[in-house]
Parts: structure tokens; C-alpha cells; sequence
DNA sequence: TGATTTCCTACCAATTTGGTAGTAAAATAT
DNA sequence: ATATTTTACTACCAAATTGGTAGGAAATCA
């Protein structure tokens, strides 16, 4: 029942991107890792899998590093968190790709799967900009 | 971020008790593990957290086994899964025994209490009696 | 062309999860 | 008494996950 390290160190990888939006440069994850105190290669990691499909901007080379593609308002942490730890799913039979023909009448099943909406719910509702401003 | 087997086979057993609470006898976890279908070494070691502190009345013996100490009401879900599981602490800085000078001012753990307080409140809202009867 | 920085693949140690095995101790049935 | 039942306790173990590290290729800019 734990957010890990990779959901930590992405949100904080997105909370100094948007800390710098405004400035409109591309960051480094050098500059990332002395500031946030991360190693260097485990950001590297982490961020490869937040920038897909367009969810970051990012450039190679020197004057190069990552940007957000958005405006801070239009991440929600739910999906920052659930791009590095994958879907958040309390048990897994709360998995929408689970199949159990005992679903409807399950008390387990009911209980996780509240508890999971509860979990959701919450993070859906704060954005990046929400986080960051705090 | 998952509820593991422990927690949930905990569950499964204490509902198992309270919807025989009425018939007042001891119950072994010979019959929980051939109904529930749960091997029964393991559910041995589950009932050994769970039966700590007169949480539950226990005999030896044939004849013996396992009983609810109270009525099923009085059982909080979070009770019954933080007994298995730990304290649920979604990150270690949530910890009461964590100590960090920087909590009053961090945005993450802000963040991170906020979550855990939301998913204790959802578990201690509910009772053993609740979930058995849903 | 040299420095910088992302991108990609592979590897690894420590911890946690999900158990199993064996035996001792207590209570009951015969 | 003693055989059976059932909890109680200790130790072990394989597989998966976590939290990284290492090395090099490819792109970009000065």
C-alpha cells in the first residue's frame, strides 16, 4: 500500500518543470538531479516514461532537456502517478482486464473497488499546478 | 499501491467468524481453509497476526479453534487489514515515526497525508458487520 | 569535431511477497 | 493413559518487485 520512489521522483521531476514553465527553456535532468537530490541515471529512467506520446517536449544535445507540453493546470496526478507505477488497482481483481464472473455479487470486490474510486477519485481531482502552487 | 493477500485473506477469515458469530462455537481453520480455499499454513500464519491482544479467542484442541471476541460491529475494516499489513503509510515520511523537519512546508508530504488520511477514513468508516452483510 | 544531452538496453543487489515445513504444546475424546 | 486434534511457534525458501547502476548510441548545438 505504497506510492514508490518512481511515483515520488516523477512528481517531483513535473513539480520543477512547471515551477520553470513560464521561462520557457528546456531543462536538464542534470540541473534536476543536483537540485532534487535524484542520481541522475534513475531520472533518466523515470522520465522515459513520462515522455511518451507527447506528454513532455524534450530536445538533445547541449541547450537541450525537457519542457511540459501544457500548461501545469492540464496534468492531473493521477496520471503522472500512474504513468511511472502504472494503474493504480488496490487488488487486482479491480483490474478493469481481470475477469470474474463473481464480481456482482463479490463483498471483496465491492470494498477494493470503492476504495480504489476513493483513491482515483482524489488524485484526479488535483492538477500539477494545484500541487506545485501548495 | 496494493492491498496484498495477507490483508485480504485477514479479511476473508474474519468474515468467515462473523457470519458464524451466532452459532457461538469455535471454528478451525481446517473448515475456513476448505471453504475459502486458502492453504492452511498460510492462513496460520495470517490468524497469528490477527490473534494478538485478546483481538480474537482461540483453543487448542479438538473441539477448538477460533472465535470472535466481539460482536462483528465493532471490528473496523482498517483494524483488520493495518493488523496484517502494518499502518498503511503511503509513503514513509506519512509515518508518525518519521521525522522530518521540513513536514509543516513540503508539498509532497502534504500530499501524501492527505491521500493516506483519505483511504484510513474510508477503511475505518466501515465495520466487519458492514462488509460481511453487503 | 567536440561537448552535451537525450535515448535505449541490459544488468544487479536488497527487500517484500507468498508461501511451505516441522515440531512443540495444549485440550479433548476414548 | 494415550491418541487425536488443533493451535502456536520457528525457520526456511522461491519468485517478484523495488530501487537503482552501467555503457553506449544518436541527435543537437557551439
Amino acid at each position: 500500500m505504497k506510492i514508490s520512489t518512481k511515483g515520488r521522483y516523477a512528481l517531483a521531476i513535473m513539480s520543477y518543470l512547471a515551477r520553470n514553465y513560464k521561462e520557457d527553456r528546456y531543462i536538464t535532468l542534470k540541473e534536476i538531479s543536483e537540485k532534487e537530490n535524484i542520481s541522475l541515471k534513475y531520472l533518466e529512467k523515470i522520465i522515459s516514461m513520462l515522455n511518451k506520446g507527447g506528454y513532455l517536449l524534450s530536445l538533445r544535445g547541449s541547450e537541450g532537456g525537457y519542457k511540459l507540453a501544457k500548461d501545469p493546470k492540464e496534468y492531473t496526478i493521477y496520471e503522472i502517478i500512474s504513468k511511472t507505477e502504472g494503474d493504480i488497482v488496490v487488488t487486482s481483481c479491480v483490474d478493469s482486464k481481470f475477469i470474474c464472473s463473481k464480481k456482482e455479487k463479490c463483498r471483496s470486490f465491492k470494498l477494493w473497488n470503492e476504495l480504489n474510486n476513493v483513491i482515483i477519485n482524489f488524485l484526479n481531482g488535483k492538477t500539477l499546478d494545484d500541487y506545485t502552487k501548495e
